[in-house]
Order: structure tokens, then C-alpha cells, then sequence
DNA sequence: GACCCAGAAA
DNA sequence: AATAATTCTGGGTC
């Protein structure tokens, strides 16, 4: 596409007339010849921005809360050919579709749509702008959310989610149509009605005990009969069968079914405002079901035996009509009830709710994905979900430690009898014997394939022998597809919800859920909800650290894996966590430091004298330190290793420091943002949390910080940069502050790194004696013999066997890859 | 039966 | 390119 082109828009624009124009139901049929592109005769002379300006304008405007409308009309659609904003990832790139025309109220339309690959833009400051991102987060991805422009995209994936939510390719292209400000193109309806002609039109419900394979469209049914397959496993059933061999019912509506906790009645719908009826018909809230009434109020379908379940969803998989797996709870009188209610106290959220509704929309249970940030309450989705359902549920988590928390937020929040609730782990192997109950277990348990110990077998037989109404699998991001592939096919549920709070990793795997489980049902946005109060605001700040010279020489010369070392103990960083910490504990702050590094997490704290815990730390002294944080006024700091990213619960933690992280790691940057959202005092006036990335200067370390932010950016949130802390060299007993004392830091680290040189023979101490020469030329006086190195590398194994449990594991697991590795990297050189 | 330790999985 | 931590099991000792 030619640049000039865009000199059209620009035109247009300013000769628009913008006044008063509210929005209209027109469909394409007046923009079709818009889709041709204007003549040349039409373009270059007007053209007078330049485009540097456009993009410091189009910053500047993006970065003011008070937009002036005429800018902003002028600079959105005028996005340079070579802009590629970092503020909207990767926006359109280098294609320019401004040969599409605008419309002639466009401004008050919040959306655009690239005919190319489907990205959509959301203006958030538009007044239809909540509407627009409900209806937008059913049917696409969000890419990026930061403050003022939204990015979402398009994708198989999340039309298969919207249309088994209940929408209809009609009702999606229509409304795009109605928020877009420019038609949509043809390309994307194409492609909406290639992805929605298949998915989401088969169901499998289980009613009354019988399987039913269900459509809306009877022709679907039609040919899925007439598959060689499918065909033959129909099992004729003494209902009413129409001419076509079908039974046809009344549609599913919610109907009278209440989602337990809810504050409002399904059919109340006063509190609602009056702009959202107009998305009300596509969004799915439940006030919709009369506007689908006209297409929607029969179903067909036909009833298969529940010994062929596994193989017609296999089948349709394979056909690429994937069913929906949706459970008549209300109707299956099979399994037994189970008795569990909210607890009356228990109030539960609007996002919630409305989490809630999507998976209940239509009086069924439907299959499939829950995302919210920590802290916003997933649990009580789960539990809300199974007070609704109220049949046999069984959870599944990551560690023995969430295991104990379901549990105990069950008997919390809900009325279930502690009889009927049992825990399967390695030590606890427990059935309940009522009738119907709650199992929480473990992944590893479950999806074990290896011998298992008598009791485990017992509970294991316990667990696929009956069927279960519900099937709840937290943190669903962290286990890979096979894992839940096992799971799933070992366990008999009629409807299972996925939770989690970050959909993202850094392989591909996550992509297989949305079969395995089910759709994405709902995804909260972060900032709105720290907007709401719900979760904490977070100030996110980067604090870069130059590297002292020394350190920094050395990073030049040394091998990756040392590097990584020296840039974790640049005392540089040393010192603003010292200062960061002294700083916060002023305030009052409760601190946690998280550490990737082992060595480095012990380094540093006991240096500073605080409180660690890491792997190797026994469970009852873990227990103390957390006690002691969340109850002793003297213990305001702690650090954490990995075993601090998931699942300790400290709501009394209001800052965070992190000194070093697993490389590129997204989901690990926000799941460590995620320990501080739930802080306690988050409604306080004016609160905020605090989180810190110190990251050294000029290193890899910024390198991985960009990446491993780029989810809590895409979410909303600012990374400030701190390039100085003020007052940091005024901290008294600041730490490496004298040249000896960093030098002496420099040569433990390298010692560290070479604390197998003990046991290295041959050339390896060369490299020693010439680390040690040039200690000496910058004037050392206190300089160790090869021979007292040596014997320091030793002595630095005692000292750590005093902190570790497990130390001959510790040792072994430590040398016996650095032997290697120093052994082959010699043998090269 | 209470511990500890090693090994495998992912 | 690949760390650390987790889980479970089974075998050992006292």
C-alpha cells in the first residue's frame, strides 16, 4: 500500500462533520465501494505531516488523559508507515489499510479491525469502551491492555471460545460491524465464519443420565449421522423423534438456576446500565436469552451410549468439529447430590460473577478456562462453581501446600461437612464416605504412571470408579498438555474449569488447553480491578545498577554461567536492596526479596540478616520465618527462592524486591507481582504496593527484564526506570562500600564459581593464579596463596553445609555439572 | 512407624 | 541453553 494514500483519511477527516452523530445500525452495503482504493489524483500534494511529528504527537496524545478530540481523530488513523509502537505491540506493521473510509461517525465507534490478520485496536476512552472490551474479550485475545489504546487479536481459538459461550457467527460479525469504525473487511468475516462454521456446534450433554450429542443446527447433526463413524454408535430412544431421526427439545436457558452468592436474580437486570442493552444481545448477559429466542429456542439431538462418549469426541475432534462438553447438573439424577452451599456470608465479586455467568450462561455447567490475577479470588470461583453444581467434585493443584489451602478455603467458605472432604497426597490418603464428596489432590498423584505405593492404588481405584460432577484443575498454565491429557482420561467429569492466573508461557504447550479443557470462558483485566479495589495497585519500577568496574571487567571475560553470577552480586545491586529495604521497613512496608539464585539468596541474606527460605529449608522452619513475618513486628523482610513464586500466601506483603529471575519468564514475573496484588491494606487510602526489579546495568540482565515484562506491560502496567536511588550513599552501614570490601566480594564470587577448583586438577589453578595476579596489580593487600584458595574452596563447602539440609544431595548436585562443565570447556581450549 | 536418602518425572 | 524446586515412590536404618 502506497503511502500517499493516507493524505485521503487526513482529508476527510478534517472535513468531517463530527458533531452529534450517535451510532447507527447501517450495515456494509453503503461502504462496499469504499473497499476500492482512492485514486492517485487524490493523494500527495495535501500531504504536510511529518512523520517524526506524528509519532511524538501520537506518544504525547496517548500519554494525556485530556485528549482533544480533533487530535486524536487526526492522529489515530494516521500511523506512519515505519511506526511500529511499542505501546501497542506491533500494531499493523508496515501495512497501511487506509483506503478503507472511515465511516462517517466513526469517533463515536471505539474499534479498529486490520483486514489482514485480524488485530483489533480498542480506543479505551471511547463511552462505549466497556461495552466493547466485554464483547471483544468473548470473541478475541487480548494482546495488550496498557491505559489508553487496547489491543486484541482474532484467533481460531478465541472464536471456539466465543461461539461455545453462546455466540453466533451472525451476532459477531454484526456487532464488529456496529463498533467498528471502518467496515469490516471481507477477509475477516470470511475468516469468522470459516473458524465458527464448525466450532462450537456440537455438544455433548449428559441429561438424565444419557448421553446426548446436541446442536442447534439440525443439518449439523445431519452430517455427523451420516459419518461412518459417529453414524452407527446412535442408540434409538423411545422419545418423540422428528422426521429427520432427531429429537427435538426446548432450548437450554439459565432460566431460574442462581449462581450461588450472587447478589442479583438471573432475570434482574434494573441495576444494569441502558447503553449496555445495546451489546446485552451478543455479550451474553444474562438478559440475552430472549434475543436469541428467534434461532435459538430448539435444539436437536440424538442420544449415543456412554460407552461410546470417549470415541464420538475423539471422532468429532478428527472432523474438526470439536464438541463442547456442557453438563445438565440440574437433570442428572444418577449421581448423588452432594450437600454444599456458600456459607450466607459469603459474598462474592462482580467479576466473579460475571466469570461465573459465562460458565453458567445457560442453565448448564460449561467446560473450560477461568483467568484472574492472583489475589482476585480464584478459589472462591471454584468453590462458587461447585456450591452451584452441587455434585462430586474433585480438585487438582500443583503442590501438597495448595492441596491444604483448597481444603481449608472449602470448609471456609462454604457449608460442606469436614466428613465429606478428603485430601489425596503423598502422606494424606484420604476417601470420604459419604455418598458424594470432595477429593483435593495433587497433579503428580493423579497423573502418575509409575508403580504407586497400596494405599495410593486404593484411593486411585476410589477416584476412577465413580463419576464426578465437577473437576476443578488450578493453576492450569504450569503443567504441560500431556500431564492433563493423562488426568483427563483417567478421571470421569462430567464439567471441568481450568483456573489461572496467567495464560502465557514461554513454549507453545498452552495452546492445547483450549481443546483439553475447554474455552476460555473469561479474562479479567488487571488494572480494572485495581482500579475496583479488588487487587492492589502496584508501582512497578526497574532500578538499574551499574556494574563496579571490577565486577564488570570480569563480566567481560567470563563464560555465561559465571557472568550470571557476577551480575546477581554487583554490589552495586547490593547495595539498593539494602537501601530499598531500609527504605520500605521505614514506611512500614512488609518486604520480600526473591532470589532465582541460590547462592545469591544466601549471600545476601545473611549479609543484611534476614530470613531466607529456599528449597532445602525444612518445613517447620519455613513455617517459623512466615509466622514470624506475618506477627513479629521485628521480621519485616524475608527472602524467597523459587518456592516463593507460587503458592505462599502472604497477604501482609506490601513490597517486592527481586535481585534475580529465571530468564525470560513472563509467567514468573507475574506470578511474583501476583504475591503482593491480595496485600491486606490494599484499600487504604492511597495505598500502593511496591515492586522492584534491580537489574544490573549493560548486562544480559536487561535483556531478559524486557522480556519477562512484557506480560504486566500487555496488562497496564508502567515500568519506571530508576537509573539512582537518592540517598543511597548516605545509608549508614551501607554494605561494599570501601573498594576492600567489593573486592573481597569479587573474589568470594569467583572463588564460588570455582569452589569444585578444589577438587579440579591440573590447569585449572593457572586461571586461579592469574585471577589472583590481577587482584595484586590493583594493590591488594590481603591476597591469598594458590594453596589458601584452595583451602577456601573447601571451607566454603563447610559453611554451606550448615545451611543446607540435604548436603551431600547439595554438593552432589553442585559439582557434578560444573566438573563436567569445567572439564569439557578445557579440553576445547 | 518415624525418619532419611536417592531417583525419576516434567 | 537450561536452573531450581516440586512431587512421589521405594529402600534403607534405627
Amino acid at each position: 500500500m502506497s503511502r500517499r494514500n493516507k493524505t485521503v483519511n487526513y482529508n476527510e477527516l478534517n472535513n468531517g462533520n463530527f458533531s452529534d452523530v450517535s451510532i447507527s445500525d447501517e450495515e456494509d452495503g453503503d461502504y462496499t465501494s469504499s473497499k476500492k482504493r482512492p485514486s492517485p489524483s487524490q493523494s500527495a500534494p495535501e500531504r504536510k505531516r511529518k512523520p517524526e511529528q506524528s509519532i511524538e504527537a501520537l506518544k504525547a496524545s496517548l500519554s494525556n488523559k485530556d485528549f482533544d478530540e480533533d487530535d486524536l481523530i487526526q492522529l489515530t488513523p494516521d500511523i506512519p508507515q515505519d511506526y511500529v509502537p511499542d505501546a501497542v505491540s506491533k500494531t499493523f506493521g508496515k501495512s497501511d489499510f487506509s483506503y478503507l473510509r472511515l465511516k462517517p461517525d466513526h469517533f463515536s465507534r471505539p474499534i479498529w479491525i486490520s483486514p489482514k490478520d485480524g488485530r483489533i485496536i480498542l480506543e479505551s476512552f471511547s463511552p462505549l469502551a466497556e461495552q466493547a472490551q466485554d464483547f471483544l474479550i468473548t470473541i478475541a485475545e487480548p494482546v495488550s491492555r496498557p491505559s489508553h489504546i487496547h489491543e486484541y487479536k482474532i484467533t481460531p481459538y478465541s472464536l471456539y471460545a466465543a461461539v461455545s459461550v453462546g455466540l453466533e457467527t451472525d451476532d459477531i460479525i454484526q456487532v464488529l460491524n456496529r463498533l467498528s469504525k471502518v467496515p469490516v473487511a471481507e477477509s475477516i468475516t470470511n475468516f469468522i465464519k470459516g473458524a465458527t462454521v464448525s466450532y462450537g456446534k456440537v455438544k455433548l450433554v449428559l441429561k438424565n443420565n444419557r448421553y446426548f450429542v446436541e446442536s442447534a443446527q439440525a443439518d449439523v447433526l445431519q452430517m455427523l449421522l451420516k459419518d461412518p463413524v459417529i453414524g452407527p454408535l446412535r442408540i434409538n430412544s423411545e422419545s418423540t423423534v422428528d422426521s429427520n431421526g432427531l429429537v427435538k427439545l426446548a432450548a437450554p436457558t439459565q432460566g431460574d438456576l442462581k449462581i450461588a452468592g450472587s447478589s442479583n436474580k438471573p432475570d434482574d437486570n434494573k441495576n444494569k446500565d441502558t447503553t449496555e442493552d445495546i451489546f446485552a444481545s451478543v455479550v451474553g448477559n444474562k438478559t440475552s436469552e430472549e434475543d436469541f429466542d428467534d434461532d435459538m429456542d430448539t435444539v436437536h439431538s440424538f442420544e449415543i451410549a456412554n460407552d461410546s462418549v470417549e470415541i464420538i469426541k475423539k471422532r468429532c475432534q478428527e472432523i474438526e468439529y470439536p464438541v463442547l462438553e456442557e453438563y445438565d447438573f440440574r437433570n442428572d439424577q444418577r449421581n448423588p447430590d452432594l450437600e454444599i452451599d456458600l456459607k450466607p456470608s459469603t459474598q462474592i465479586r462482580p467479576y466473579q460473577e460475571k466469570s461465573l455467568s459465562k460458565m453458567f450462561g445457560n442453565g448448564r455447567a460449561r467446560s473450560g478456562i477461568i483467568v484472574l490475577p492472583c489475589g482476585a479470588g480464584k478459589t472462591l470461583v471454584g468453590i462458587t462453581a461447585a456450591c452451584t453444581i452441587r455434585k462430586s467434585v474433585i480438585v487438582l493443584c500443583t503442590s501438597s501446600v495448595s492441596v491444604m489451602q483448597w481444603r481449608q478455603q472449602f470448609l471456609q467458605w462454604s457449608t460442606i461437612q469436614p466428613e465429606s472432604v478428603a485430601a489425596f497426597t503423598s502422606e494424606n490418603k484420604e476417601m470420604f464416605s459419604t455418598d458424594a464428596g470432595l477429593v483435593v489432590s495433587t497433579y503428580s498423584m493423579v497423573a502418575n504412571t509409575r508403580a504407586r505405593s497400596y494405599d495410593s492404588q486404593k484411593v486411585m481405584d476410589f477416584l476412577t470408579s465413580r463419576e464426578w460432577g465437577f473437576i476443578i484443575l488450578d493453576e492450569v498454565h504450569v503443567v504441560p498438555a500431556v500431564m492433563f491429557r493423562r488426568v483427563v482420561t483417567t478421571i470421569a467429569a462430567h464439567s471441568k474449569l481450568g483456573l489461572t492466573a496467567t495464560l502465557v508461557r514461554e513454549d507453545d504447550k498452552i495452546y492445547d488447553l483450549n481443546f483439553l479443557i475447554g474455552p476460555k470462558l473469561y479474562e479479567a483485566n488487571w488494572m480494572d480491578l485495581a482500579q475496583k479495589g479488588h487487587i492492589a495497585n502496584v508501582q512497578c519500577a526497574e532500578v538499574w545498577c551499574p556494574m563496579t568496574s571490577e565486577f564488570y571487567q570480569e563480566y567481560l571475560r567470563e563464560t555465561s554461567r559465571k557472568k550470571m553470577l557476577l551480575y546477581i552480586m554487583n554490589p552495586t545491586k547490593f547495595q539498593a536492596c539494602q537501601f530499598l529495604i531500609h527504605y520500605h521497613e521505614k514506611r512500614g512496608d512488609k518486604i520480600i526479596v526473591f532470589s532465582d539464585n541460590v547462592y545469591a539468596l544466601q549471600e545476601y541474606a545473611l549479609k543484611l540478616g534476614k530470613p531466607f527460605i529456599y528449597g532445602a529449608t525444612s518445613q517447620q522452619e519455613r513455617m517459623k520465618i512466615l509466622q514470624n513475618f506475618q506477627h513479629n513486628d521485628q521480621v519485616n523482610t524475608i527472602f524467597l527462592s523459587k518456592v516463593g513464586d507460587t503458592s505462599i500466601d502472604l497477604p501482609e506483603a506490601t513490597c517486592l524486591i527481586q535481585i534475580s529471575s529465571h530468564y525470560g519468564s513472563r509467567r514468573q514475573e507475574a506470578q511474583r507481582l501476583g504475591r503482593i496484588l491480595r496485600a491486606k491494606r490494599r484499600n487504604d487510602e492511597g495505598f500502593n504496593a511496591f515492586f522492584y526489579s534491580l537489574v544490573s546495568k549493560d548486562t544480559q540482565e536487561m535483556y531478559y527484564s524486557t522480556k519477562r515484562q512484557a506480560f504486566l506491560v500487555d496488562q497496564g502496567y508502567a515500568f519506571k526506570v530508576i537509573t539512582h536511588l537518592n540517598g543511597m550513599e548516605q545509608l549508614p552501614n551501607l554494605a561494599y562500600s570501601t573498594a576492600r570490601e567489593r573486592r573481597e566480594l569479587l573474589q568470594e564470587v569467583l572463588l564460588k564459581n570455582e569452589d569444585a577448583a578444589g577438587l579440579e586438577i591440573g590447569d585449572d589453578a593457572d586461571t586461579t593464579f592469574a585471577r589472583e595476579g590481577r587482584i595484586k596489580t590493583e594493590g591488594s593487600s590481603s591476597v591469598k596463596s594458590a594453596g589458601s584458595l584452595a583451602g577456601l574452596a573447601g571451607g566454603e563447602d563447610m559453611a554451606y553445609l550448615e545451611y543446607g539440609k540435604n548436603k551431600n544431595k547439595e554438593i552432589r548436585q553442585q559439582r557434578n555439572p560444573l566438573i563436567n562443565k569445567l572439564y569439557y570447556s578445557k579440553k576445547k581450549s
